[in-house]
DNA sequence: TCTTGCGGGCTAC
DNA sequence: GTAGCCCGCAAGA
């Protein structure tokens, strides 16, 4: 109610609205003695007048998702709402309000961002149209005229605010940044290890190759691994994937970019660090602990990954140790996903989704029954700032990703069914506590089967306790997978080398 | 790749 | 004539 009262005062004080003119009069006001400051969320039959010095209103920005609408007048720049893009499951973020992005201006960009899923709970996307100004769009006038520029706005948006173009910017300029910050150390650091002591060529993947080419980020991008905690984490997509990431940010111009992250605790990329295992009954039994490198999740798509990228790149790595709460039991999901990002994700997509409605979480069954505290030993990660680190791969990407991860893209809610598919399979397969954790491979770096990955994945965290088993055993359990997953995705060429990532020291 | 601005063309009232 | 909308194009970030 106040912020209505403001609204109104602040309208009630431009001194656009304080002059009698209309945007397609023939003459409008001469040399105006004031202007008004811009207004990024004009709503409402509004009037602003604003100095042509004034940078946003030259560019004629607004808040709210304006597209160009042809008027035939060259002289009047006319603009037209498209709404908001929500979840059609109306889901609740983390902290109560709603996902509101911002609809893709451009017509092509809408209707892949529409294909897109939620970030929050992987349902649909919904493009929700204005209808403000007599059931039709909302539509903002700009006009030039001497030295002012004269924006009027007709009706009132009957939609939420979508994510504001200068959060949007700032998201994607300082995940820019990140990526930037991030992978130089990282690649200068694998030319170290490379160079260095060749103590054990089985642990460390070829990072340097993997950063060097982040377009095969999008591979590992969309994960369903199947891990202790989150056992069968299905992320239909990468696009559902990168996103969930990023939720706050989403919230519209309700919190800065930078700190709505509610949850200091999610960082992506992150840092080198190390994860073990630990909690009642076990204490970083594997040797191996089976990670995802977060940096593998590293999406290409500005758009759905940017939050953890924000914070860390504002934490950078020691923060990123300094905040990390190491008993808390979203740490134990994050070790229990393995796959740090995959994590972070837990962190507000999983977790999250406790307390949003089922439909937002088509897997949610499969989810928390198969958590640690179900039955195998909890898990507790724990960091330290020299550690080991495990990365291996992730591949469950692949079963999506295997012959055009892109096709993923398109998710419905029915696309759940084939994630669905290999939850079930892979939950069969781990019925009982067969050791399959994944030992290192002889060879070095592991050649990772692709769907199996997840069956390995999920039985080297959730037994860790159980000796490192030979690889056939390991295989078996992976076919195991191969048959839910059908066809096996050729993951090993691309993501076996790049993830067999071991006892590494930062 | 996406945004932005421009303009042609169509349809409805 | 006005308004809404679709489409394509080009420039720029």
């Amino acid at each position: 109610m106040p912020a209505e009262v403001a609204q109104d005062a602040d309208r009630a004080c431009a001194y656009g609205m304080k002059l009698n003119w209309d945007i397609n009069d023939p003459q409008m006001p001469q040399e105006p003695a004031h202007f008004d400051h811009f207004r990024e969320w004009p709503d409402g039959y509004v009037r602003y007048i604003y100095n042509r010095e004034e940078k946003k209103a030259q560019r004629h920005l607004s808040g709210w998702a304006m597209r160009n609408t042809n008027n035939h007048n060259g002289h009047i720049l006319k603009k037209s709402c498209l709404g908001v893009v929500v979840c059609v499951c109306a889901c609740a973020l983390p902290d109560g309000s709603s996902l509101q992005l911002r609809p893709a201006i451009c017509d092509k960009a809408r209707l892949k961002q529409q294909k897109k899923a939620c970030p929050n709970c992987h349902s649909a996307l919904e493009l929700i149209p204005c209808r403000g100004h007599s059931g039709y769009p909302v539509t903002n006038f700009w006009r030039l005229d001497g030295n002012a520029i004269f924006f009027q706005a007709k009706g009132v948006h009957d939609h939420a605010r979508p994510e504001s173009k200068s959060e949007t910017e700032a998201r994607r300029s300082a995940l820019k940044r990140q990526m930037t910050s991030f992978y130089q150390p990282q690649k200068k650091r694998m030319r170290e290890l490379k160079a260095g002591a060749n103590q054990d060529s089985s642990e460390y993947f070829n990072s340097t190759s993997f950063l060097e080419n982040p377009e095969l980020f999008d591979v590992i991008t969309d994960t369903s691994c199947l891990i202790p905690g989150q056992p069968c984490t299905s992320f239909p997509n990468s696009d559902a994937y990168k996103a969930t990431c990023d939720l706050a940010v989403f919230q519209g111009d309700m919190v800065p970019p930078f700190q709505k992250y509610p949850n200091p605790k999610t960082y992506w990329p992150r840092p080198p660090c190390s994860y073990e295992l630990t909690g009642p009954g076990y204490t970083n039994a594997s040797p191996y602990p089976t990670l995802c490198k977060d940096s593998t999740s590293v999406p290409k798509d500005p758009d759905w990954v940017h939050l953890n990228a924000l914070q860390y790149n504002g934490n950078s790595y020691s923060s990123y140790e300094r905040n990390f709460d190491f008993t808390s039991k979203q740490c134990s999901w994050k070790s229990a996903l393995g796959k740090p990002s995959l994590g972070e994700r837990t962190d507000h997509g999983q977790l999250q989704a406790m307390a949003t409605p089922p439909c937002q979480n088509p897997e949610f069954p499969c989810r928390y029954l198969a958590t640690p505290s179900a039955g195998g030993p909890a898990l507790q990660t724990v960091i330290t700032t020299t550690t080991k680190v495990s990365y291996q791969a992730y591949p469950c990407p692949a079963l999506k990703h295997g012959d055009g991860g892109q096709e993923a893209n398109s998710l419905s809610p029915r696309s759940y069914a084939a994630d669905d598919a290999l939850m079930s399979v892979c939950a069969e397969a781990l019925g009982p506590p067969a050791a399959v954790t994944r030992a290192p491979s002889p060879a070095g770096k592991i050649p990772l089967k692709a769907p199996g990955d997840c069956w390995a994945i999920r039985s080297t965290l959730a037994f860790p306790q159980e000796a490192a088993p030979s690889r056939p055993e390991g295989a078996d359990a992976w076919d195991v997978c191969l048959y839910g997953l059908g066809s096996a995705i050729s993951y090993v060429d691309r993501a076996g080398p790049l993830f067999s990532y071991d006892s590494e020291d930062f």
